[in-house]
Order: structure tokens, then C-alpha cells, then sequence
DNA sequence: TCATAAATTTTGACAACGTCAAGATTGATT
DNA sequence: AATCAATCTTGACGTTGTCAAAATTTATGA
């Protein structure tokens, strides 16, 4: 019953997906701003309201974007952490910079992904939560790790010291990936020197 | 020539300022999200068109908000850099735990100061550039002062030591500030404890 | 096989938004 | 008093997210 190839047929078959490619697409090419659910349909080739019977609503399509970021970055940080071939030390100076140099490769992700769009007052869904969350108990875990082989300058004597250490860890990539991503570091040429700062200050000497 | 108070003239005779207040009214109240030209001019009482004769547009008049915003930070790190009565160390700790507070208590206007709205892709008006970069260059000097005193855990071996070792500073503080605001860190019970930490991590052991 | 239900997509519509052009009104200047 | 500039309004346009109702296709089950 199929038709050829160059006709469209009515139901699309995979909209879901394609919508969420095709949104990604739009992302990196152009920014956040430029998503709009309209302009998305018709790129796809697909009337306005078609979108609503794979997402609830904007929030969710782009909650459905920054799951698959969020996997991205779990496993760049679990493949690096997992290495066997490098040093501690090392390893954690490439932490840093991979985190960093993932949000510059990928701006507009990032900006997604932690931005307060989808994270504010109730926005996020349940799926996201459910992706986001072990990415984040992941670094505390590595934190954890690197806490016990006395690696972190960090002193080292209340129960939750992985926790509050990993939050302000998180907290310096987090915040020069910001400055530099949203265009207040404006010269990005010292990006790595910046980075290899940050390693210094951790790392208890 | 002035009618009685309840008569609405036809110009309004601040109306520049009135926009700024009241929309800084609407940014603290509901976030940035409910910030409309339309919803302004209405509560103002005025008509939808009239801002542009004050304001190139929107994010012009989002420039100047933020512009106060940098004053008010500004300030306080000045008053707080200058005060005599305290010890150095003490210093710098209020200076971490000052710019969190700033931040959880404008959640909004620090959003927007820091956010990409106003600073990606040329959006920045002259007078925000020209209000913001003394306020960043504070924090450098700031810095350099601690450097030179040998208060921070950074290596000190570089020319331009005091704007990188500012840069991870302030990126800490901002990302710590960003994640707490954006709804990511939920609990914020432990903020002080985040900012003892990252103190104690900043300083020289 | 065929009727019926479910899934999917479309069109039409609505309110809200930023912005501009053209005109109205007022205050200031000469 | 006349003119000009500043200020404000109305009308309009295109864009956006979203929904309801209808159309179309696929799946189901008797």
C-alpha cells in the first residue's frame, strides 16, 4: 500500500523522532530563540498542530532535546572517568576541560540543558528528572572517588563532603561555561589556560 | 496649567523612569517571562507604542534595568572591599557570601544581568558596556589585591595571574549563583555551607 | 470482511507579543 | 502667535504557542 518514495503520505511515521532531530538541527544552527514549534512543522513538512500529538507542549519537546544532552555529557564524563590508562590527576584536569569544551561545542545545548527554561517553576518533566538526575549524582560519585585518594583541596571533615565539594566543582565549570557561552568572557582565546587555573586551585597541593 | 492629580495628562512627564521602576516591579514579582511592553505600557497607563519613544526597544529597556543592577552589585562589592574593620580573610568570605546573597535575593534582575539576552550576538546596549566592564574590572583589581597579599590557593607564576585567577573566582560564584537560581540546586538549605566551602577552598591552607 | 475504535494529522481560530507608520496632542522656541 | 520638536495614540502586520473540531489513516475485533 506504500506509496513512492515522493509522495507524502498522511501519516508521517516517525514524526517524533524527526521532530526531535530536526529541532536539534535548529538549535545548534541557529540558537534557542530561533526553535519555534511553527517553524520546526513546516521544515518538517507538517501542519502546526501535529507536534502536540508527540509532545504536550513546547516545554516538553525541548525537556525531550536536553535528555539527549544530558546523555551526551554522562557518557563523555563516564568514558573519561572510566580510562584505565591515565592518571588520577590527569584525568581529572580532562574532566574539567571536557566539561567546558562541551558546552562551547554545543552552546545552545547547554544553554538548554541548564537553563532555567526548562528547569523553573515545575517545567521539567518527569522523563527529564529521571535522565538528569543520575548525571548529576554521577558527579558526586566521581567526586567522591577523587575525595578519598585525598586529590581535592577540600578539607575533608563533614559527612556530606563529596556533596557540598561536588557543588562547588560543579559550580566553577558550570559558571566559566556560562560567562564564556553566553558571551561575558568574551575572549575565548585563554579558554584552556582558564581551565588549567581552575585544576590548579582543586587540586591540593 | 496643571490639571488636578487625577487627570492623566497626555504626556506623562517620566515616563523613562516610571517604565524602569515598573518594570523592575514586574521582573521581581513574576519573573522575566511576564515582562511584555504591553503589559507594562497598560500597568503604567499608557499606550502600547510609547516606550519606543524612550526606549530603542525591548531590549534596550532590558539593558537599562540591568544597568542599575550592576550599580547596586557594584556597590555593594565596593562597600564591602573598602570596609576597614575586618580582616582580610574575613573580607574575602563576605565578598563569596555577599554575591550569592545578591544573587538569591534578585533572582531575576541577576538572571537577566548575567543572562544571554542581553549579552550574546551584539545585543548589549553602549551605556549596559559602559556600566558593566568597570563593575567586572572591580572583581580583577579585587583579586589582584588578594593575590598580592597571598591569600588565594592559586600558583603565582604568571603575568596576567590576577584576571585568570578572577576569572575561575568569579566563575565560581556565578555558577554556584546560576545553578541555585535556575532551580537546579533545589535545596537551598545548605547555600551558606556551598559558599564556606568554596571559601575554604580558595584560600591558601 | 467489515464496522468500529484509536491514532494521527489538518484547518481554523484565538490571544498575546514586538514593532512600525501615520496621525494627534502638547510643550518649547522664536 | 506661529512653528517645531517632543511625546503619545491608534491602527496594523507578522509571529508565536495553543486548542477545538474535523479529516484521514491505521489497527482492532466480531
Amino acid at each position: 500500500m506504500k506509496e513512492i518514495l515522493e509522495k507524502s503520505p498522511y501519516h508521517h511515521g516517525n514524526l517524533r523522532e524527526t521532530l526531535l532531530t530536526v529541532a536539534n538541527e535548529m538549535l545548534h544552527e541557529s540558537g534557542i530563540e530561533e526553535v519555534s514549534l511553527r517553524k520546526l512543522a513546516a521544515r518538517v513538512g507538517v501542519s502546526r498542530a501535529a507536534p502536540y500529538h508527540h509532545f504536550k507542549d513546547k516545554n516538553a519537546l525541548l525537556c525531550a532535546i536536553a535528555e539527549k544532552g544530558f546523555i551526551k555529557l554522562h557518557n563523555i564524563n563516564e568514558a573519561r572517568f572510566n580510562a584505565e590508562d591515565i592518571s588520577i590527576k590527569i584525568k581529572f584536569s580532562l574532566f574539567i576541560h571536557d566539561y567546558v569544551s562541551f558546552a562551547q561545542n554545543n552552546p545552545e545545548l547547554y544553554e538548554l540543558m541548564f537553563g532555567r527554561t526548562i528547569w523553573k517553576q515545575e517545567n521539567s518533566t518527569q522523563e527529564l528528572r529521571d535522565t538528569a538526575y543520575p548525571c548529576f549524582a554521577y558527579q558526586v560519585e566521581m567526586t567522591r572517588e577523587w575525595q578519598k585518594l585525598k586529590l581535592l583541596n577540600f578539607k575533608n571533615d563533614i559527612d556530606d563532603d563529596a556533596l557540598r565539594a561536588s557543588q562547588v566543582l560543579w559550580g566553577t565549570v558550570h559558571g566559566i561555561a556560562k560567562l564564556l557561552i553566553d558571551g561575558i568572557y568574551t575572549d575565548l582565546s585563554h579558554v584552556e589556560e582558564i581551565c588549567d587555573y581552575a585544576v590548579d586551585m582543586f587540586l591540593a597541593h
